[in-house]
DNA sequence: GCAAAAGTGTTAGCATTACACCCATGT
DNA sequence: ACATGGGTGTAATGCTAACACTTTTGC
């Protein structure tokens, strides 16, 4: 069994054979109370005015992770976009999935407080749940298929770790954590129990110190915490989303 | 932003930039209550005479899954390998991963019963998880990480799946499927309670009919059961090994 | 004082664990 | 009879869901 993956045909032969390789990035955060997915609008080529996650080809000798990420920030942008942890989705390789030739896209996804993002009017932008789950709502070759898997394993991470806290800016109540869960899973959490929760999961949170100088709300004030490394939840939430699509 | 991934050079340089694709599978089996891994040994290339998945270069228009599945089937094979369920763990594809040139490699796990697989002394081998486990096993490439990966993919779906059942007979029994999970785990069960949790999980099991013509042996003879569809164990097993590696 | 948000106490329910115990069979 | 493996009963434990209740602030 000859295992080398470059076949021994000819050289014309071996470009048609080899497929093309990209890597594309799915970047969830929070606007408004909104899950938001960083998706860019196709304006040439097949599929174009169509929505697709932002990718490029892997030409230069990185990371497949770190090709995704420099995908989903602008050409001219400052800063690279801060998703410290990505995670990959999967490869996608299905031999029709691209019109023109055999297509192979490697998926990385992650999660940043939306402050971190930069869209310009002709780079990525912060599309809502509400829109690309929508029916009239098109997405370019089988990015569909991956926004859906992407959002399946946003939820289960939820679930199983502390990786809300990368949603919240740098400080943060116990409240609006559970904003963030309630949003993305649409569902209504006691306050009590979640902060317990919370608090109960070693490396969860970092207390910080009484730095409150917020818009004085309603209400007492809350305490405030940072994020750590992320860890597990041991046993895990199991919130579900209430009514998907 | 152009997302083609076929960049704009010339054919030469198309070549050398275009990575290589290949597909490989992690199967993984039980025989002789030890688990077993499907491997091959390089006999040219880089890494000769080191192990790794089997694997195949992605030629032919056929999903990425079906090629990983082929990769592991002898080349004169009657039968194609019965994974049903193939999983896929992911995409590696480090820029030094391989030595001659850029590679993707896109891996698929599963598991099967043992006289399932077709093995001969030139093609894969069934290799224990003892031996590739040890200090002294070499992969090729980065077979070693891919392996490890698989077995954690493969814990994972043990405690949340009813996947254990797949690496049984077409008829089984209870403890049989208690055996798969504690070597796997290398951990020993309750019995009882392990009893109670398959029996009470909905679909887990589907009873067969008293086809009761075991060699006899000791004991009250036990009730048969065969796979289903596989189902999500909720709340979930959580199993863990006791001294891995 | 009252409303609102933060945080704590308390009870009931569910699932697992540990282990005792009975069942059915071969020797 | 007795050992062996199959299967059930039961009490203790740990975690969560539900919700009452206290605390601390703005109005």
């Amino acid at each position: 069994m000859e295992l080398d993956p470059v076949p021994e045909t000819s050289e014309q032969q071996w470009n048609l054979d080899l497929p093309a390789v990209s890597c594309h990035s799915a970047i969830f955060t929070l606007v408004d109370n909104q899950l938001m997915l960083l998706l860019v609008e196709r304006n040439e080529g097949p599929f174009r005015f169509q929505w697709e996650l932002p990718g490029t080809a892997l030409t230069t000798a990185e990371d497949l992770s770190a090709t995704a990420m420099r995908a989903s920030t602008p050409p001219l942008a400052p800063l690279p976009l801060a998703v410290n942890n990505p995670r990959q989705l999967g490869a996608y390789g299905g031999p029709a999935r691209d019109p023109r030739h055999r297509s192979i896209a490697v998926i990385y996804w992650g999660v940043t407080h939306h402050t971190n993002i930069n869209t310009g009017p002709s780079g990525p932008q912060l599309v809502p749940m509400s829109e690309w789950t929508s029916d009239g709502f098109r997405f370019a070759f089988d990015h569909q298929q991956i926004a859906d898997d992407a959002l399946i394993a946003l939820k289960e991470s939820l679930n199983s770790t502390s990786l809300a806290t990368r949603l919240c800016a740098s400080a943060f109540t116990i409240s609006e954590l559970q904003r963030v869960y309630e949003v993305v899973f649409n569902t209504e959490i006691a306050a009590g129990n979640f902060h317990r929760k919370v608090q109960s999961t070693p490396g969860f949170t970092t207390a910080v110190g009484n730095q409150n100088q917020e818009p004085k709300r309603r209400g007492r004030p809350a305490q405030r915490f940072e994020a750590t490394n992320i860890v597990d939840v041991s046993p895990p939430f199991h919130f579900e989303s209430s009514q998907e699509r």
